[in-house]
DNA sequence: CATGCAATACACTAAAAGGTGTATATTTTA
DNA sequence: TAAAATATACACCTTTTAGTGTATTGCATG
């Protein structure tokens, strides 16, 4: 693929950061913006008329977002190599991304050596997390990527869906008492299951429980 | 200001924007990047060793946000035209962003077009704001701008600056003992403030209150 | 079929937050 | 300049959470 020019899609929003990334990507030879989406529904639709090889796609767009319109992508056109594209690192957002199909996965705040060095990594059909993400990764013997012991228990649900449901209802501001005749269990029961998630998130009080819930959507 | 270059700084930590950024400022013969900060510290840093005409500065960074810079920066060199950059278009934070002195508020996802206007009109000292966010906005008969009566009760503080400051801490999941030794007050006043927020706000309970906090982006 | 996880429930103590009300100095603003 | 808003601080009392630990039941998966 290095032979030929890369036909890349630029799905994002921020047209600021668009216009500075084709002043970047201008100067690469073998790169060429072949299209522009301002959000997933868009993305998607280009995919299913032109040819392209990569798609720079932001997590956060309207309509659809980066991780919707992946997999849907991904399942028309499995050979469209997807980069992701995103502001904030929190490796569920991460693991949902590589998930979906994403084949890369970068941040923002990296440098543009970074971003290139993504494409080169496509280009070669590997897989490429920005540096300052790879820490969450390990590659197998077959080069594949795992995340790492330590933190699947991050990614996956040590929420059990009973908490969840708990948890829910603390973040719209129930007391034990209320939680637990709404869910019609004992109060103490209510409480134990705060004060595991407590535990198991590492958090110490209600207010950083409220926080972890929104930032990690699981309300 | 127009005949000769206008000094700028840039305080953003997204690196691949700002390098976007300084490929579009690059043609722009008025303008001088002379300087780049990654977050609010170093911005309000780099303003008291160095003379810039014009910061534009990115509204979530680390350390210090830019609008806590822009308050200091504007303390100590209100001749210092500040632009704020956002992701967002929430009232609130444009309302911040200008009660702490920021002289333009732009969105990342408006064209270049919009910025370089915004350049333009910092340099014959008005106020820009993104057309996109206008409309929150009227003008006064001497030119000031003034929030549209219909929005002011969303963006006037309900809550005071120094509860926001309690409330930031809140969200952090500090209690009230570490908020009081965190800002040098006492824990009833701490508590004072969490009681007025909930009172105020009609909530009940630290859980909705930081809900209510991250759900208007005022953390 | 045993081991582990999930869901349930409870004891006890300490700490924190909520409810209501008062008060005062300072700053803003009408 | 007078009125309003803000930031500060405290009293008293109740409710809720947090910290630590135990325990039973059922279900699933190795």
């Amino acid at each position: 693929m290095l032979d030929k020019k890369m036909k890349l899609l630029i799905a994002d929003d921020h047209r600021l950061f668009v216009e500075g990334l084709r002043f970047i990507l201008l100067e690469e030879l073998h790169i060429e913006i072949a299209g522009f989406a301002i959000n997933g529904k868009e993305a998607i639709e280009k995919c299913n008329k032109e040819n392209y090889d990569v798609v720079l796609m932001d997590i956060n767009m309207p309509l659809i977002d980066g991780i919707q319109a992946t997999l849907q992508i991904k399942t028309l056109h499995p050979q469209i190599k997807i980069m992701m594209v995103s502001m904030l690192s929190d490796l569920p957002t991460i693991n949902k991304a590589l998930n979906a199909g994403a084949d890369a996965f970068i941040l923002k705040n990296t440098d543009s050596g970074d971003l290139l060095k993504a494409f080169k990594a496509l280009s070669k059909n590997e897989i490429f997390i920005s540096e300052s993400l790879a820490h969450f990764f390990t590659r197998d013997a077959d080069n594949s990527l795992k995340t790492k012991k330590e933190y699947i228990q991050f990614s996956e649900n040590i929420i059990t869906p009973r908490e969840q449901s708990v948890l829910k209802l603390i973040v719209e501001g129930y007391t034990n008492q209320h939680i637990a005749d709404t869910l019609f269990i004992s109060v103490k029961t209510a409480d134990t299951h705060r004060k595991n998630m407590l535990a198991k998130l590492n958090l110490s009080n209600t207010a950083s429980l409220v926080k972890f819930a929104i930032e990690n959507k699981l309300v």
